[in-house]
DNA sequence: CATACATGAATTTTT
DNA sequence: TTCATGTATG
């Protein structure tokens, strides 16, 4: 899934720190996994250690935050023990273990097995209500304040103690309110998958016992993360009654990348970690596997600058590279022609330069750059200069429109329209929504197309055909190929936006799709939201179909009239692109926050300015806590990087309509690059360089 | 008075 | 980008 597979360069074997944490089974363990040391590795190499233990993989437990996380560990597990045993492991977020909980024991909480689980929409929806208000920005503030409430662990009662303010004290009186409504529905928030079953554990004796039993050793990934109540719901299920059962979990974690204090989580859960359990096996990773030297060392005096929770300093075997880039620049405008500068000549100098430590990357991809910053909007210009340097590039966490299920649903057709040998597409569309011909069917039509090399939608209308299928199957797949034809002739000689757009609704219509959407979702406003999107995208082809007129970084585009044919090619195009495989070839921009545990060669850390990072927010004072955990988001940007760090400040930085001084970043000081030993001349590297590359190249 | 459009400001994100 | 607020127009 990742751009680079994160452990490319680990060593076949595990090094001894990893191994201890590998081995260390019966008692509680807490490893403490720097960045780029390996953490992903032991987890799954404790898991396969478990396993040859004796424990069945229904009784391992792994833990993750994020569902993309669940499946990234699932499918290394899978690689490492096989496919039966991976299938049975206990893969999962605190929120999905939360749901299996409640589902099988909710109801000795008095909550019946279907309740029903709100999404942030919904909750802001039935705080406005219960609040009495229309205000989306207060009710937001409300949802806030009491996730983190919740996230500590109190209840409404609870809050209205702690409340400072006049402001809390509303929020906790609304709490009580919104309490009440979610008890009346049925229905639980997100905080609650985790509190609730905390509280069943803690209420209820024999469902302790079941779930206590239910796991004979739990891993939490990316401990540093966890908050008050997801560390009690941990620790709930480790302290089986019989001493010899107690503590079977392994926590695994980076205090220096704790970067998430602003939603719940705290390092308390670290600090307590050796009070709480008298036998914790304490295992620092330190060795890393990642950067180069000099990237290292920049990342260690900055993260020096805090207090120290467990001694660590990373370290690596390869050698110092080349120094960490420092660029200043004057403006916005001017950091993202930088970095659009940066990217182009290490991508023209490839061999040179690519990889420090005598790697083999003789071609430097786009995907091999990231450039990250500390909020969203920073993006923005980097975007226009990407794209008017014709440098193809994504924004993480922006899921591409289409990449959702629905979009791609209606994408398969489109693109079937467009080649109807396209393969993948034919087996999308046929299938979806679901018109009676299944597995056996097209199992068939596969063997058939396989045998005479030809594709399947050739294979429908061969005579043949009737002979190795029933009637009725030939009967079906012959109206969907029909169907297709009769599509395409309309998409070929429709255009305009208004006829594009009778098109598209009546051939959705057609197929049944907006059915198909309510039928296959349990929650109709999912299916309507769904729905929307297609409705989004419906309109999207038809403003196309009408030649309307784009803005595009200042460039006025205005295109011709297509005919709806036309668009689904324009469409396929993109979508083959994206679809090349899982990596996309394209420069990564990203939030630091979202950076976290991904890695690129090369690295822009843009707009490192005081004010920035660290941020300064008028509403907050600068506490050492969260200067302390800005530093840290430091040390996770600079961390991300393999062989190249560039970090650009602003000398200048726009603020409303003026221009105001930029003062660039303490953590740029607390670098020390010029401590930094390479003194190096640049001509003497680059000479090396190549001697080093062409001595490789002779060995091999 | 209501709607439309422009302008400006902006933490960080998952379930 | 989005979201909210302000101005101009009907």
């Amino acid at each position: 899934m990742r751009p680079q597979s994160p452990m490319a360069d680990a060593p076949a074997t595990l090094n001894p720190a990893q191994l201890e944490a590998v081995h260390h089974l019966a008692g509680p363990c807490l490893v403490l996994a720097g960045a780029g040391s390996g953490k992903t590795r032991v987890i799954t190499h404790k898991i396969a250690r478990l396993l040859q233990a004796g424990l069945a993989p229904k009784r391992i437990a792994a833990i993750t935050f994020t569902n993309k996380a669940s499946q990234e560990m699932r499918e290394r597990a899978k690689g490492l023990v096989g496919p039966r045993a991976a299938k049975d492991l206990v893969i999962s977020t605190f929120h999905s273990l939360g749901v299996r909980m409640l589902r099988e024991d909710g109801e000795r909480l008095g909550l019946k097995a279907q309740f029903s689980i709100l999404d942030s929409d919904d909750v802001l929806g039935v705080l406005r209500d219960a609040g009495g208000c229309s205000d989306n920005a207060l009710a937001r503030r409300w949802q806030w304040t009491i996730s983190l409430w919740k996230n500590q662990g109190l209840d409404s009662d609870a809050a209205a103690l702690a409340a400072k303010d006049a402001d809390e004290q509303v929020a906790a009186r609304v709490m009580k309110l919104y309490e009440e409504r979610l008890a009346a529905y049925q229905a639980v928030d997100f905080d609650d998958l985790i509190g609730l079953p905390l509280k069943l554990l803690r209420k209820d004796a024999e469902a302790r016992a079941k779930w206590q039993d239910a796991f004979g050793h739990v891993l939490v990934d990316e401990y540093q993360d966890t908050n008050a109540v997801q560390y009690e719901l941990l620790k709930a299920l480790v302290s089986h009654e019989d001493e010899r059962k107690r503590g079977r979990f392994t926590a695994v974690g980076d205090d220096d990348q704790s970067i998430y204090g602003w939603r719940g989580a705290t390092i308390e859960n670290l600090k307590k970690l050796p009070t709480d359990w008298p036998d914790l096996k304490v295992i620092p990773l330190e060795q890393n596997y990642r950067s180069t030297g000099s990237i290292l060392r920049a990342a260690n005096h900055v993260i020096a600058g805090n207090p120290k929770l467990f001694p660590k300093k990373l370290w690596s075997e390869f050698g110092d590279g080349e120094p960490v880039r420092l660029v200043a620049c004057d403006g916005e405008e001017h950091e993202a022609e930088r970095a659009v500068a940066f990217i182009q000549s290490i991508r023209a100098n490839g061999v040179a330069v690519a990889d420090a430590r005598g790697g083999s990357a003789a071609v430097v991809k786009w995907s091999d750059f990231a450039i990250l910053y500390r909020a969203n909007h920073q993006a923005r210009i980097f975007e226009q200069k990407l794209r008017a340097a014709q440098i193809p590039y994504k924004v993480s966490g922006g899921q591409s429109f289409f990449d959702r299920a629905e979009i791609k649903d209606l994408c398969a057709w489109l693109r079937l329209l467009v080649n109807q040998d396209d393969d993948p597409a034919f087996l999308r569309a046929v299938t979806t929504p679901k018109r009676g011909i299944g597995h056996t069917t097209l199992g068939k039509l596969g063997e058939f197309s396989g045998k005479w090399k030809v594709s399947l939608f050739e294979a429908l209308f061969a005579e043949s055909l009737p002979g190795m299928l029933g009637a009725k199957a030939v009967g079906s797949l012959h109206e969907f190929g029909r169907y297709i034809n009769e599509l395409e002739h309309k998409a070929r000689h429709t255009s305009g936006s208004e006829d594009a757009k009778a098109l598209l609704l009546e051939w959705l219509q057609d197929i049944g799709y907006e059915q198909h959407l309510y039928d296959g979702e349990d929650s109709e406003k999912l299916a309507a939201s769904r729905w929307s999107n297609v409705m989004d995208f419906v309109d999207w082809i038809a403003r196309r179909c009408g030649g309307e007129i784009t803005q595009d970084g200042g460039a006025t585009l205005e295109s011709e009239r297509q005919t709806v044919l036309q668009v689904a090619q324009t469409i396929s195009v993109i979508i083959s692109l994206a679809e090349r495989g899982d990596e996309q070839e394209v420069v990564t921009l990203s939030t630091l926050h979202a950076s976290k545990g991904l890695e690129w060669p090369h690295v822009v850390l843009a707009g490192v300015n005081e004010g920035l990072l660290p941020f300064k927010s008028d509403a907050e004072d600068m506490t050492p806590e969260r200067l302390e955990e800005e530093r840290r988001l430091m040390y996770v940007g600079i961390t991300r990087a393999r062989t190249t760090l560039a970090v650009s400040t602003l000398k200048r930085r726009k603020k409303g309509r003026d221009t105001v001084a930029g003062i660039p970043s303490r953590f740029i000081a607390e670098m020390k690059l010029d401590e930094a030993p390479n003194k190096e001349d640049p001509r003497e590297r680059l000479k090396r360089l190549r001697a080093e590359l062409a001595a490789k190249v002779a060995a091999s």
